[in-house]
DNA sequence: CTCATATCGTTGCAAATGAAATGACGTCAA
DNA sequence: TTGACGTCATTTCATTTGCAACGATATGAG
Protein backbone atom coordinates (compact mmCIF):
# COMPACT_ATOMS: atom_id res chain seq x y z
CA UNK A 1 0.00 0.00 0.00
CA UNK A 2 3.15 2.26 0.05
CA UNK A 3 4.35 3.74 -3.15
CA UNK A 4 6.81 1.00 -3.14
CA UNK A 5 4.22 -1.45 -3.96
CA UNK A 6 3.49 -0.99 -7.88
CA UNK A 7 6.86 -0.76 -8.39
CA UNK A 8 8.14 -3.19 -11.37
CA UNK A 9 11.67 -3.75 -12.02
CA UNK A 10 10.74 -5.18 -14.81
CA UNK A 11 9.36 -2.16 -16.56
CA UNK A 12 12.23 0.44 -14.95
CA UNK A 13 14.32 1.65 -17.84
CA UNK A 14 17.59 1.73 -16.41
CA UNK A 15 17.15 -2.15 -15.89
CA UNK A 16 15.15 -2.42 -19.15
CA UNK A 17 17.96 -0.62 -20.60
CA UNK A 18 21.20 -2.92 -18.71
CA UNK A 19 19.25 -6.04 -19.69
CA UNK A 20 19.27 -5.39 -23.44
CA UNK A 21 22.92 -4.32 -23.57
CA UNK A 22 23.65 -7.50 -21.76
CA UNK A 23 21.76 -10.12 -23.80
CA UNK A 24 22.89 -8.39 -27.27
CA UNK A 25 26.35 -8.34 -26.21
CA UNK A 26 26.13 -11.64 -25.27
CA UNK A 27 24.91 -12.72 -28.39
CA UNK A 28 27.73 -10.66 -30.13
CA UNK A 29 30.50 -12.11 -28.31
CA UNK A 30 28.85 -15.35 -29.33
CA UNK A 31 29.57 -14.74 -32.99
CA UNK A 32 33.24 -13.02 -32.82
CA UNK A 33 34.65 -15.07 -29.46
CA UNK A 34 34.49 -18.43 -30.14
CA UNK A 35 36.32 -17.17 -33.96
CA UNK A 36 39.41 -15.60 -32.43
CA UNK A 37 39.17 -15.91 -28.74
CA UNK A 38 38.61 -11.68 -28.01
CA UNK A 39 37.00 -10.37 -25.25
CA UNK A 40 34.55 -7.44 -24.95
CA UNK A 41 37.82 -5.05 -24.36
CA UNK A 42 39.79 -6.60 -26.68
CA UNK A 43 37.15 -6.33 -29.56
CA UNK A 44 36.63 -2.56 -29.03
CA UNK A 45 39.99 -1.79 -29.32
CA UNK A 46 40.70 -4.13 -32.41
CA UNK A 47 37.12 -1.95 -33.42
CA UNK A 48 39.23 0.83 -33.01
CA UNK A 49 42.51 0.72 -34.25
CA UNK A 50 41.21 -0.92 -37.67
CA UNK A 51 39.02 2.39 -37.69
CA UNK A 52 41.51 5.00 -37.03
CA UNK A 53 45.08 3.87 -37.34
CA UNK A 54 48.03 4.10 -35.30
CA UNK A 55 46.63 5.95 -31.53
CA UNK A 56 47.47 6.00 -28.55
CA UNK A 57 46.16 4.19 -25.60
CA UNK A 58 45.08 7.32 -24.03
CA UNK A 59 43.55 7.86 -27.55
CA UNK A 60 41.40 5.01 -27.54
CA UNK A 61 40.53 4.65 -23.54
CA UNK A 62 39.11 8.23 -24.43
CA UNK A 63 36.83 7.08 -27.07
CA UNK A 64 35.96 3.67 -26.49
CA UNK A 65 33.99 4.18 -22.79
CA UNK A 66 36.69 1.69 -20.92
CA UNK A 67 38.92 3.08 -18.29
CA UNK A 68 42.74 3.35 -18.66
CA UNK A 69 43.79 -0.21 -17.27
CA UNK A 70 41.25 -2.14 -19.06
CA UNK A 71 42.61 -0.75 -22.27
CA UNK A 72 46.17 -1.28 -21.54
CA UNK A 73 45.40 -4.64 -20.32
CA UNK A 74 43.36 -5.29 -23.77
CA UNK A 75 46.23 -3.68 -25.78
CA UNK A 76 48.77 -6.00 -23.93
CA UNK A 77 46.93 -9.10 -24.56
CA UNK A 78 46.60 -8.37 -27.79
CA UNK A 79 50.34 -7.89 -28.13
CA UNK A 80 51.32 -10.98 -26.71
CA UNK A 81 48.31 -12.73 -29.72
CA UNK A 82 50.48 -10.94 -32.59
CA UNK A 83 47.27 -8.89 -33.59
CA UNK A 84 48.47 -5.54 -32.48
CA UNK A 85 51.80 -3.82 -31.97
CA UNK A 86 52.74 -1.36 -29.76
CA UNK A 87 55.85 1.11 -30.62
CA UNK A 88 57.00 4.27 -28.66
CA UNK A 89 56.10 7.18 -30.35
CA UNK A 90 59.26 9.14 -31.71
CA UNK A 91 57.54 12.41 -31.24
CA UNK A 92 56.80 11.79 -27.46
CA UNK A 93 58.55 8.55 -25.98
CA UNK A 94 55.53 8.67 -23.03
CA UNK A 95 52.63 7.51 -25.96
CA UNK A 96 52.55 4.07 -27.37
CA UNK A 97 51.62 3.94 -30.40
CA UNK A 98 49.25 0.83 -31.14
CA UNK A 99 48.60 -0.51 -34.18
CA UNK A 100 46.93 -3.35 -36.29
CA UNK A 101 49.61 -6.48 -36.84
CA UNK A 102 49.25 -8.26 -40.49
CA UNK A 103 47.17 -11.11 -38.58
CA UNK A 104 45.02 -7.95 -36.76
CA UNK A 105 44.08 -6.61 -39.98
CA UNK A 106 43.19 -10.15 -41.29
CA UNK A 107 40.90 -11.15 -38.08
CA UNK A 108 39.18 -7.38 -38.12
CA UNK A 109 38.57 -8.33 -41.93
CA UNK A 110 37.30 -11.57 -40.76
CA UNK A 111 35.21 -9.79 -38.21
CA UNK A 112 33.79 -6.41 -39.81
CA UNK A 113 31.47 -7.89 -42.14
CA UNK A 114 30.13 -10.35 -39.40
CA UNK A 115 29.54 -7.15 -36.59
CA UNK A 116 27.79 -5.80 -39.76
CA UNK A 117 25.70 -8.90 -40.39
CA UNK A 118 25.10 -8.86 -36.89
CA UNK A 119 23.44 -5.46 -36.63
CA UNK A 120 21.56 -5.46 -39.56
CA UNK A 121 20.06 -8.87 -38.37
CA UNK A 122 19.50 -6.77 -34.97
CA UNK A 123 17.94 -3.50 -37.05
CA UNK A 124 16.02 -6.08 -39.52
CA UNK A 125 13.67 -6.73 -37.01
CA UNK A 126 12.85 -3.06 -36.18
CA UNK A 127 10.67 -0.93 -37.50
CA UNK A 128 11.56 2.42 -39.92
CA UNK A 129 10.54 4.43 -37.61
CA UNK A 130 11.90 2.60 -34.42
CA UNK A 131 15.21 2.62 -36.18
CA UNK A 132 15.29 6.32 -35.96
CA UNK A 133 13.72 6.64 -32.75
CA UNK A 134 16.64 4.11 -31.34
CA UNK A 135 19.29 6.31 -32.73
CA UNK A 136 17.75 9.91 -31.26
CA UNK A 137 17.23 7.89 -28.08
CA UNK A 138 20.74 6.48 -27.63
CA UNK A 139 21.95 9.77 -28.03
CA UNK A 140 19.72 11.73 -25.55
CA UNK A 141 20.12 8.93 -23.21
CA UNK A 142 24.13 9.02 -23.27
CA UNK A 143 23.93 12.97 -23.15
CA UNK A 144 21.76 12.73 -19.71
CA UNK A 145 23.80 9.96 -18.12
CA UNK A 146 27.33 12.61 -18.26
CA UNK A 147 25.06 15.25 -16.86
CA UNK A 148 23.66 13.32 -14.04
CA UNK A 149 27.05 12.20 -13.11
CA UNK A 150 27.38 8.83 -14.51
CA UNK A 151 30.84 9.77 -15.98
CA UNK A 152 30.93 5.42 -16.68
CA UNK A 153 34.97 5.60 -17.36
CA UNK A 154 37.55 8.45 -19.26
CA UNK A 155 38.39 9.82 -15.49
CA UNK A 156 41.86 10.41 -15.34
CA UNK A 157 41.29 14.11 -15.30
CA UNK A 158 39.42 15.56 -12.10
CA UNK B 1 40.66 0.18 -48.56
CA UNK B 2 39.37 -3.33 -47.30
CA UNK B 3 35.71 -3.74 -45.90
CA UNK B 4 37.17 -2.89 -42.20
CA UNK B 5 38.01 0.67 -43.29
CA UNK B 6 34.61 2.82 -42.43
CA UNK B 7 34.13 0.59 -39.60
CA UNK B 8 32.88 3.15 -36.99
CA UNK B 9 32.50 1.59 -33.33
CA UNK B 10 30.68 4.81 -32.24
CA UNK B 11 28.05 3.89 -34.63
CA UNK B 12 27.62 0.19 -33.62
CA UNK B 13 24.69 -0.98 -32.15
CA UNK B 14 25.66 -2.76 -29.74
CA UNK B 15 28.70 -0.60 -28.34
CA UNK B 16 26.05 2.30 -28.41
CA UNK B 17 23.68 0.15 -26.34
CA UNK B 18 26.60 -0.52 -24.07
CA UNK B 19 27.71 2.42 -23.34
CA UNK B 20 24.03 4.19 -22.76
CA UNK B 21 23.22 1.45 -20.56
CA UNK B 22 26.40 1.98 -18.33
CA UNK B 23 26.33 5.67 -18.59
CA UNK B 24 22.05 5.86 -17.68
CA UNK B 25 23.07 2.65 -14.54
CA UNK B 26 26.11 5.09 -13.36
CA UNK B 27 23.79 8.14 -12.89
CA UNK B 28 21.26 5.81 -11.33
CA UNK B 29 23.54 4.49 -9.02
CA UNK B 30 24.95 7.94 -7.89
CA UNK B 31 21.32 8.33 -6.95
CA UNK B 32 20.56 5.60 -4.73
CA UNK B 33 24.16 4.31 -3.85
CA UNK B 34 25.13 7.08 -1.28
CA UNK B 35 22.16 7.27 -0.21
CA UNK B 36 22.01 3.52 1.39
CA UNK B 37 25.42 2.12 -0.03
CA UNK B 38 23.73 -0.45 -1.99
CA UNK B 39 25.56 -1.93 -5.26
CA UNK B 40 23.66 -2.58 -8.32
CA UNK B 41 22.75 -6.43 -7.26
CA UNK B 42 21.84 -5.36 -4.22
CA UNK B 43 19.54 -2.85 -5.80
CA UNK B 44 17.87 -5.06 -7.96
CA UNK B 45 16.94 -7.66 -5.26
CA UNK B 46 15.59 -5.16 -2.74
CA UNK B 47 13.79 -4.00 -5.89
CA UNK B 48 12.32 -7.49 -6.56
CA UNK B 49 11.30 -8.26 -3.39
CA UNK B 50 9.76 -4.66 -2.77
CA UNK B 51 7.06 -5.73 -5.14
CA UNK B 52 6.78 -9.06 -4.80
CA UNK B 53 6.83 -10.23 -1.39
CA UNK B 54 8.73 -13.14 0.26
CA UNK B 55 10.76 -15.35 -2.42
CA UNK B 56 13.60 -17.95 -3.17
CA UNK B 57 17.10 -17.04 -4.52
CA UNK B 58 16.12 -19.23 -7.40
CA UNK B 59 13.22 -17.05 -7.73
CA UNK B 60 14.68 -13.58 -7.78
CA UNK B 61 17.73 -14.89 -9.50
CA UNK B 62 15.74 -15.81 -12.57
CA UNK B 63 13.65 -13.15 -12.90
CA UNK B 64 16.12 -10.10 -12.30
CA UNK B 65 19.14 -11.06 -14.87
CA UNK B 66 21.84 -11.97 -12.85
CA UNK B 67 23.41 -15.19 -12.07
CA UNK B 68 22.95 -17.45 -8.68
CA UNK B 69 26.06 -16.44 -6.50
CA UNK B 70 25.67 -13.27 -7.12
CA UNK B 71 22.23 -12.77 -5.72
CA UNK B 72 23.31 -15.27 -2.95
CA UNK B 73 26.35 -12.54 -2.49
CA UNK B 74 23.85 -9.55 -2.49
CA UNK B 75 21.55 -11.62 -0.61
CA UNK B 76 24.29 -12.15 2.45
CA UNK B 77 25.19 -8.66 1.94
CA UNK B 78 21.90 -7.27 2.70
CA UNK B 79 20.80 -9.76 5.45
CA UNK B 80 24.16 -8.25 7.01
CA UNK B 81 23.18 -5.17 6.70
CA UNK B 82 19.82 -5.70 8.12
CA UNK B 83 17.71 -5.10 4.69
CA UNK B 84 16.37 -8.29 4.06
CA UNK B 85 15.97 -11.40 5.92
CA UNK B 86 16.66 -15.03 5.50
CA UNK B 87 14.15 -17.94 6.65
CA UNK B 88 14.35 -21.61 5.86
CA UNK B 89 11.36 -22.50 4.01
CA UNK B 90 9.46 -24.68 5.68
CA UNK B 91 7.35 -27.03 3.14
CA UNK B 92 10.95 -26.74 1.01
CA UNK B 93 14.28 -26.95 3.47
CA UNK B 94 16.20 -26.49 0.17
CA UNK B 95 14.38 -23.15 -0.15
CA UNK B 96 15.34 -19.43 1.29
CA UNK B 97 12.76 -17.37 1.71
CA UNK B 98 14.10 -13.54 1.32
CA UNK B 99 12.13 -11.23 2.49
CA UNK B 100 12.82 -7.12 3.30
CA UNK B 101 12.86 -6.17 6.92
CA UNK B 102 10.62 -3.15 8.34
CA UNK B 103 14.52 -1.31 7.57
CA UNK B 104 14.31 -2.99 3.88
CA UNK B 105 10.79 -1.49 3.71
CA UNK B 106 11.91 1.73 5.19
CA UNK B 107 14.85 2.37 2.41
CA UNK B 108 13.10 0.96 -0.36
CA UNK B 109 10.18 3.82 0.82
CA UNK B 110 12.77 6.41 0.50
CA UNK B 111 14.43 5.00 -2.25
CA UNK B 112 11.28 3.86 -5.41
CA UNK B 113 10.22 7.92 -5.56
CA UNK B 114 13.60 8.89 -6.59
CA UNK B 115 13.58 5.87 -8.81
CA UNK B 116 10.74 6.96 -10.09
CA UNK B 117 12.13 10.46 -10.32
CA UNK B 118 15.25 9.55 -11.96
CA UNK B 119 13.10 7.26 -14.69
CA UNK B 120 10.86 10.11 -15.42
CA UNK B 121 13.95 12.63 -15.81
CA UNK B 122 15.32 10.15 -18.13
CA UNK B 123 11.95 10.01 -20.27
CA UNK B 124 11.25 13.23 -20.21
CA UNK B 125 13.98 13.59 -22.79
CA UNK B 126 11.89 12.23 -25.19
CA UNK B 127 9.20 12.83 -27.33
CA UNK B 128 6.01 10.37 -27.10
CA UNK B 129 6.70 8.46 -30.20
CA UNK B 130 10.62 7.94 -29.04
CA UNK B 131 9.53 6.67 -25.55
CA UNK B 132 6.56 4.32 -27.53
CA UNK B 133 9.62 3.62 -29.80
CA UNK B 134 12.01 2.77 -27.27
CA UNK B 135 9.50 0.24 -25.49
CA UNK B 136 8.95 -1.98 -28.31
CA UNK B 137 12.63 -1.92 -29.57
CA UNK B 138 13.81 -2.65 -25.82
CA UNK B 139 11.67 -5.38 -25.88
CA UNK B 140 12.67 -6.75 -29.25
CA UNK B 141 16.22 -6.71 -28.68
CA UNK B 142 16.47 -8.57 -26.05
CA UNK B 143 14.22 -10.92 -27.70
CA UNK B 144 16.94 -11.11 -30.20
CA UNK B 145 19.51 -11.21 -27.77
CA UNK B 146 17.75 -14.31 -26.42
CA UNK B 147 17.66 -16.38 -29.67
CA UNK B 148 21.17 -15.59 -31.00
CA UNK B 149 22.55 -17.14 -27.77
CA UNK B 150 23.25 -14.45 -25.50
CA UNK B 151 21.53 -15.64 -22.22
CA UNK B 152 22.96 -13.58 -19.90
CA UNK B 153 22.37 -15.20 -16.78
CA UNK B 154 19.77 -17.91 -15.26
CA UNK B 155 22.10 -20.48 -16.78
CA UNK B 156 21.10 -23.11 -14.06
CA UNK B 157 18.92 -25.15 -16.63
CA UNK B 158 21.10 -26.49 -19.38
C1' DC C 1 12.72 -48.57 2.09
C1' DT C 2 16.76 -47.56 -0.68
C1' DC C 3 19.43 -45.79 -4.04
C1' DA C 4 20.02 -42.90 -8.09
C1' DT C 5 19.04 -38.45 -9.81
C1' DA C 6 17.69 -33.58 -9.67
C1' DT C 7 17.30 -29.05 -7.41
C1' DC C 8 18.67 -25.27 -4.18
C1' DG C 9 21.87 -22.27 -2.21
C1' DT C 10 26.67 -21.54 -0.92
C1' DT C 11 31.56 -21.67 -1.39
C1' DG C 12 36.37 -22.14 -3.86
C1' DC C 13 39.14 -20.49 -7.05
C1' DA C 14 40.98 -18.32 -10.97
C1' DA C 15 40.36 -14.34 -13.76
C1' DA C 16 38.65 -9.66 -14.44
C1' DT C 17 37.90 -5.14 -12.53
C1' DG C 18 38.68 -0.27 -10.70
C1' DA C 19 41.10 3.06 -7.84
C1' DA C 20 45.25 4.64 -6.57
C1' DA C 21 50.28 4.33 -6.69
C1' DT C 22 54.32 4.15 -9.55
C1' DG C 23 57.73 5.25 -12.91
C1' DA C 24 59.01 7.38 -17.21
C1' DC C 25 58.80 11.33 -19.84
C1' DG C 26 57.47 16.41 -21.20
C1' DT C 27 56.69 21.16 -20.38
C1' DC C 28 57.16 25.48 -18.49
C1' DA C 29 58.74 29.15 -15.42
C1' DA C 30 62.62 31.08 -13.25
C1' DT D 1 69.75 24.64 -16.98
C1' DT D 2 67.13 23.35 -13.26
C1' DG D 3 63.28 21.94 -10.75
C1' DA D 4 58.28 21.76 -10.02
C1' DC D 5 54.33 20.17 -12.10
C1' DG D 6 51.51 17.62 -15.49
C1' DT D 7 50.74 13.63 -18.55
C1' DC D 8 51.04 8.75 -20.19
C1' DA D 9 51.02 3.94 -19.51
C1' DT D 10 51.68 0.22 -16.46
C1' DT D 11 51.40 -2.10 -12.22
C1' DT D 12 49.76 -3.12 -7.52
C1' DC D 13 46.25 -4.37 -4.47
C1' DA D 14 41.78 -5.25 -2.75
C1' DT D 15 37.39 -6.40 -4.43
C1' DT D 16 34.09 -8.39 -7.59
C1' DT D 17 33.01 -11.58 -11.15
C1' DG D 18 31.62 -16.07 -13.12
C1' DC D 19 32.08 -20.96 -13.46
C1' DA D 20 32.35 -25.20 -11.43
C1' DA D 21 32.23 -28.03 -7.42
C1' DC D 22 30.06 -28.92 -3.12
C1' DG D 23 26.77 -30.27 0.79
C1' DA D 24 22.04 -30.54 1.84
C1' DT D 25 17.51 -31.66 0.69
C1' DA D 26 13.82 -33.54 -2.31
C1' DT D 27 11.83 -36.74 -5.65
C1' DG D 28 10.97 -40.91 -8.08
C1' DA D 29 11.92 -45.77 -9.65
C1' DG D 30 12.47 -50.31 -8.27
Amino acid sequence: MTSTAGFDLDEFLPYRLAVAAQRVSAAFRAVYGPRHGLSVAEWRVMAHLANAGPVSVREVFARVAMDKPKVSRAASRLELAGLIEKRADPGDRRLVALSLTERGRAVMTDLVPLARAFEAGLLARLTPEERAALDAVLTKLVEAGEETGGEGAASDAL
